[in-house]
RNA sequence: GGUACCUAAGCUCAGUUGGUAGAGCAAAGGACUGAAAAUCCUUGUGUCCCUGGUUCGAUUCCUGGAGGUACCA
C-alpha cells in the first residue's frame, strides 16, 4: 500500500497560501493542519491573517487559535503534536494539507528534530541576565568550556544560539552538541512541498495592501488589548510590537503602520531565503490558476 | 525680477587644501534543531546637475545655464 501524503503549502507571508491550501483540500475532500506559528494564538487574529471563519467553514482546520499567548510553547511541542494529529488524520484520509510560513516547524514535521533533555526553567532567565549586564562575551566563554565543539561552529554573535546551548548543557551536564544529529524524518507519510512565489516587487505591493486592510479590520484595537502583555514571547510578532512602540510614544501611528509594512517585507524576505533550498518542491508564480496546479500534480 | 545658499548611492547627508568619494537609513544576499513573524551575519561604482574654461589632471576653482530652497522686492 502507498505511504500516506503531506502536501505542504509553503511561501511567504501574503502570498496566497491559506486560499490554495483550501481549494486542495476541497479538491482532496480531507484537512488542513497550519504549521504558522503565531496563528496559534487566539487573541492574535487580525495581525496574523488567520483564515475567515467562512474559510474556516469549509474544511476542518487544526493548530488555528488553539493556544493563549500565555501558554509557553515551542517547535518540540508542536511537533509531537503534529504527527500525533497526522497519524489520526492518515486513517481517514490518503492525503493531508499542511500550511503555513514558520519554516523551523514546518521541517520539524518533515524531517524530524533532535531529542533534547528537559531544561531547568530557571536557567534560561540566569542566562539573559550575564547577557544583558556583562555582555555576549561571557556567554560565548562559558560555552567555549562546555560544549568546544558548538562553540566553533555556531554563529557566536546570537544571543538566542549561545542561550539555548548554554541551558541544554548546562542543565543535562553534557555538550549540546553530544544530542545533535541523530534525528530522523518520519517514514509514515511522503512529503511534497509546494512552494508559491512571486516577484518581489509584487508580493511587496501585496504586504503593503494588506497591512492597510488590517488596519481598517481593526488591528489597532486588538494591539491595544495585548499591550499590557507585550513581553510574552508570542506577541515578539510583526504588527504587534510596531504597535506597542506606538502606545509606548516612540513613533506616531503613521510611523508604526510603515514599520509593520516594512518589518513585513523582511521577514517575507527571510521566508524566500528560508524556502529557496526546499530541491525538491513543485514551485509556481502567484496567482497561477489553482486547477492548473492541481493539473501539476 | 534681485541676492544668498543648495544640486553627491533609492533617501538624508559627510567629504575630497584639485589626483574620480563614504556614513546612516532603505535595499539585496545568507544562516537557522524547543524564543523562529524570533535572533544573527555579509554587502556601498555612483554620468559627484549640465556646459564651457583654467590645469598634466576638475566632483572640487572660474564662466554661463537648468532645477530647488530662503530672504528681499
Amino acid at each position: 500500500m502507498n505511504k500516506p501524503q503531506l502536501i505542504y503549502i509553503a511561501g511567504p507571508t501574503a502570498s496566497g497560501k491559506t486560499a490554495l491550501a483550501i481549494a486542495l483540500a476541497n479538491h482532496f475532500e480531507t484537512e488542513i493542519i497550519s504549521c504558522d506559528s503565531r496563528q496559534f494564538y487566539e487573541e492574535m487574529r487580525i495581525g496574523t491573517a488567520v483564515p475567515s471563519e467562512e474559510e474556516l467553514g469549509t474544511v476542518p482546520h487544526h493548530f488555528i487559535q488553539q493556544l493563549s499567548v500565555t501558554t509557553n510553547y515551542s517547535v518540540g511541542d508542536y511537533r509531537m503534536e503534529a504527527l500525533t494529529l497526522l497519524k489520526k488524520l492518515f486513517k481517514k484520509h490518503q492525503t493531508v494539507i499542511m500550511v503555513g510560513g514558520s519554516g523551523l516547524y514546518a521541517d520539524a514535521v518533515m524531517k524530524g528534530l533532535d531529542e533534547f533533555p528537559e531544561v531547568d526553567p530557571a536557567i534560561r532567565p540566569q542566562l539573559m541576565a550575564i547577557f544583558q549586564q556583562e555582555g555576549i562575551e561571557v556567554l560565548q566563554d562559558l560555552l567555549r568550556q562546555h560544549d568546544i565543539q558548538h562553540y566553533l561552529r555556531v554563529d557566536r554573535n546570537n544571543p538566542h544560539r549561545l542561550i539555548r546551548a548554554l541551558e541544554i548543557s548546562l542543565s543535562s551536564g553534557k555538550p549540546y552538541s553530544s544530542f545533535i544529529g541523530k534525528r530522523k524524518a518520519p517514514d509514515f507519510f511522503e512529503a511534497q512541498t509546494v512552494v508559491i512565489d512571486w516577484e518581489r516587487e509584487e508580493l511587496y505591493e501585496r504586504i503593503n495592501t494588506r497591512v492597510d486592510l488590517m488596519m481598517d479590520e481593526g488591528l489597532l484595537e486588538e494591539a491595544r488589548s495585548l499591550h499590557p502583555q507585550k513581553e510574552l514571547n508570542a506577541l515578539q510578532t510583526v504588527g504587534y510590537r510596531e504597535l506597542f512602540a506606538h502606545f509606548d510614544g516612540e513613533y506616531d501611528l503613521e510611523t508604526a503602520v510603515s514599520e509593520i509594512k516594512k518589518n513585513t517585507r523582511r521577514y517575507a524576505k527571510r521566508q524566500v531565503t528560508w524556502f529557496r533550498k526546499y530541491e525538491d518542491a513543485i514551485r509556481f508564480e502567484g496567482g497561477t490558476l489553482v486547477e492548473d496546479l492541481i493539473k501539476l500534480m
